[in-house]
DNA sequence: TCGTTATGGGAAACCGGTGTCACAAGCAAG
DNA sequence: CTTGCTTGTGACACCGGTTTCCCATAACGA
């Protein structure tokens, strides 16, 4: 009992720093939490102690004493790794130097059960809380599903599907307007557009802001300027295909993510088409690729990281600001990145 | 204290569940771990009760209790998103359906107290085990400070550095060597290496079947044919415009990278060459980028999602499939994936 | 009939922390 | 010299599980 402390392997615990120190468990705890009304003779002589044996707290007996523990939940069913990584990183650097750790739960967007699955993982795991991610932020059962079984959650998405304190928000539809205003005043007057997949929100908020600057502009297009894409290069390729085969073709075309943009460039250089001279490219997220195929692609960054970092901080700052609400902002502005894929359109 | 499982939000407790079901807490214990000696009627009850009130058990509490937790850490420090993902994608896939759940762990390659970082966050978490991904696995200090400090490791890497058990690898330099058959079986005579930074171990391990394949093949090249990278787009991008300076210039070039074979056909764009006619240019990993580019590159698809996957395995097998060593492979081929980047070198 | 053994299940300790409360010492005020 | 307050500390219960040990009961053989 007395070398219990000795056992191989087996970090020392609390009760051996009492022990060794001549204290009791709680005054150590005190020296851990801080707390104020301690001799500074045994803080010193406890926290020397410490030191020497090396001592960790125990997180889980901590998390069971304080009946919370300190995992921050990172549900996402985003296809785009750059995304959820940019996410990972915004997240880390809000609990960076935090006594809390990111756990990542990607799910099946297909899967029948998803919400069960997500239920299983909140309740067995009783999370700190959860940062959910788009597309499957914007599912609000999930968010409903959430507050039932009492799990702090920020949703990340492009408009305020919810109350600001569990919100962040970009504003996609007037990232979308700007962009879109940029072509116009660049001389586009065909404008061809590749949405993103039904049902999400993103895809219906670039949708909205690309209607409101034609409408703006008093442009009328044909529905067909319109085509359907699901964020993935493959979409953007097929759907660039189907626009620049209509007469007349559109001199411009905004792409409503930057796979699908890759994939419109891709289409028109297998047409022998140049880019930007005979046709324009706009993109949007700015992922790393924007910049790395030729030409550069023009595109609306969405500061996504900065996002994930407010979201995290959300959540967290209820713990570590104690009551006084440092408020987050929710709304974070996009903004659009002039690179080499648009020009004026060609004369015909 | 009757009324103590209606408490609002609270989830409800072993004790809940022993008190209602007229048992006691170990028997619930007992059902929950699958225990033989239990009478079916017991059993019966008991799982009735629990699903009733939709108890599950506390996970901090059972890893106080068991000591040792079920969080699996992954400690990375790799640029490359779509790897980073990959890896968790497959370390998820091992974990799925038991009572594991993934934490990771980005570090600064920069920093200076990297290890003294780490070290804090192993003995702060006490994981059950860590994945290491490259480069950072490669660090034989960070191995041995996770035996040290006694916490289980697998290291993911190009070449067995460490016991098969602690271990997964990949034949990079076989791989290689066989991309650069391939390139010279094409007809190419000079070939030029674009290297991954120093004191990378795939660096060094790809370059070294580049060195074996050309003295396979009897064919001396100058030192200039090999020009520095570090696995960034930019430097492929660089490194190619030194190649492609010399002369007689390369007819082909290995990036050790698809990143930066992604930055060499950047460079070969824009002094106007055709590729593959003018050059043709073969990468490494097999990235989304890789079939996204035109022409799509042809690479070496390195199995790292199936790598992560069995390391998540060597590190959980002992306790999901009790002593029973169910032997997890340790080394992983990687195999040439022939798209439209390379053809046979010009006649000049 | 009586020990002996196998089986099902409970009481209590334990894992390593934190919260509550009591209490002693020191000191100022009455 | 009390009284009352502040400050520093410890004893003990508790968080929600698991483990150890032990007992009650039933079945069995002698």
């Amino acid at each position: 009992m007395a070398a219990k402390n000795r056992e191989g392997g087996s970090q020392p615990t609390i009760n051996d720093v009492a022990r060794i120190a001549g204290v009791s468990k709680k005054t150590v705890s005190r020296v851990i939490n801080g707390s104020p009304l301690l001799n500074e003779d045994t803080r010193k002589r406890v926290q020397e102690v410490i030191r020497e044996l090396g001592y960790v707290p125990n997180p889980q007996a901590r998390a069971l004493a304080l009946r919370r523990n300190f995992l921050i939940g990172l549900v996402h069913d985003n296809p785009n790794a750059q995304t959820v990584l940019k996410v990972q990183q915004g997240i880390l650097e809000a609990i960076r130097d935090t006594e809390f750790e990111l756990v990542v739960r990607p799910v099946d967007r297909g899967m029948v059960n998803m919400l069960d699955d997500i239920r299983q993982f909140l309740e067995r795991q009783r999370l700190f809380g959860v940062v959910l991610m788009p597309p499957i932020s914007e599912n609000d059962s999930l968010a409903e599903l959430c507050r039932q079984i009492g799990c702090r959650y920020v949703r990340m998405g492009s408009a305020e599907l919810d109350d600001p304190t569990n919100m962040v928000a970009s504003n996609d539809r007037e990232a979308v307007r700007d962009a879109i205003r940029y072509l116009i005043g660049e001389g586009h007057r065909r404008i061809g557009f590749v949405s993103g997949p039904h049902g999400f929100r993103s895809a219906l908020e670039r949708r909205l802001g690309f209607e409101e600057a034609l409408e703006e502009a008093d442009l009328k297009l044909p529905r067909s300027m319109v085509a359907d894409g699901n964020y993935t290069f493959e979409s953007g390729l097929l759907a660039a295909e189907r626009l620049l085969d209509l007469s007349p073709r559109p001199t411009a075309i905004f792409a409503s993510n930057d796979e699908m943009a890759t994939g419109v460039l891709q289409a028109a250089r297998r047409r022998g088409m140049d880019v930007p001279r005979d046709l324009s490219i706009v993109g949007f997220d700015d992922t790393p690729i924007a910049s790395h195929i030729w030409p550069p692609l023009t595109t609306v960054r969405w500061p996504i990281a900065t996002m994930a970092r407010s979201a995290a901080l959300k959540l967290t700052v209820s713990v570590t600001e104690g009551e006084q609400e440092v408020d987050e902002p929710s709304m974070f502005l996009s903004t659009l990145i002039r690179r080499g894929s648009v020009a004026a359109p060609p004369h015909n």
